[in-house]
DNA sequence: CTCTATGCAAAAACTTTGCAGGGAT
DNA sequence: ATCCCTGCAAAGTTTTTGCATAGAG
């Protein structure tokens, strides 16, 4: 749709990044997907840009990674998988079929550091099995 | 130490897996470090075993992964490190220095997952500056 | 028009594999 | 004596880099 088309351009733009159209099927990818790897992101954005490059995309995904557009996600047992960057959540893994899935931080949790470690940011990630798999 | 040194060769004859020098040191430089990669595993064993082979390493590394003898710890922007498996803990990683730290988890913490997703394992990282760094 | 992004090819970095000899049980 | 482990070299994977051309602002 048009709306998202414009969306992802304005995020690229805000980021003093130039809108091209393979970064944002890129963004529109993740967007669908939810949380992909590197092939998978290359993979689907070949079905458009046939002669796009592996560079180009692992390019894109470090230049969007550099400006926080997305971030990565390093999962047990896999590949990394990135996602655009939306509000604070956590991940909850399928130990089966491998898929993430976001899952809302419930509280903030209080967690007791000993003296002198200053915290910024704090993540949560599950393992289990998830409805499809059972 | 002596002591140290059965501990490890029986950890590993426990799991199935032959007690060889090359993993007792990698048990050690493990115990000692508490968290390391691939690398400073490799440059700390080359010490002692001057002609070891980083495949050895990698090797030792998976077969021990394996036995759960030792887990990984996939870390923002660093290589991924591993510790030696002991009680269910934390980590906290300083984004200065990049060292991990264990830190306990406080208690069971209440996640709401949607219907049908079964949870197996919760891990948090917290991310900050730790007392050395700042 | 200027400067960044793309595509291609090559290089670098990282990890695994195959095999012969050595070592643990 | 058997079978696993080690070290070496080669092969496989994954990621980055350099450069000429194309494309965005």
């Amino acid at each position: 749709m048009e709306t998202r088309y414009m969306e992802y351009a304005n995020l690229l733009k805000q980021k003093e990044l130039k809108s091209t159209p393979q970064r944002v099927a890129m963004l529109g990818i993740l967007d669908r997907k939810g949380h992909a790897d590197i092939d998978y992101i290359y993979n689907e954005i070949k079905k458009d840009f046939v002669s796009i490059s592996l560079a180009t995309v692992y390019k894109n995904v470090n230049t969007m990674l550099g400006a926080g557009i997305i971030q990565e996600i390093k999962v047990p047992n896999q590949k990394s998988k990135y996602e655009i960057t939306k509000h604070k959540h956590s991940h909850f893994v399928c130990e089966k079929c491998g898929e993430v899935y976001d899952i809302d931080v419930p509280k903030k949790l209080d967690v007791e550091l000993p003296e002198g470690f200053e915290p910024k940011e704090a993540s949560v990630m599950i393992m289990g099995v998830c409805p499809s798999c059972k």
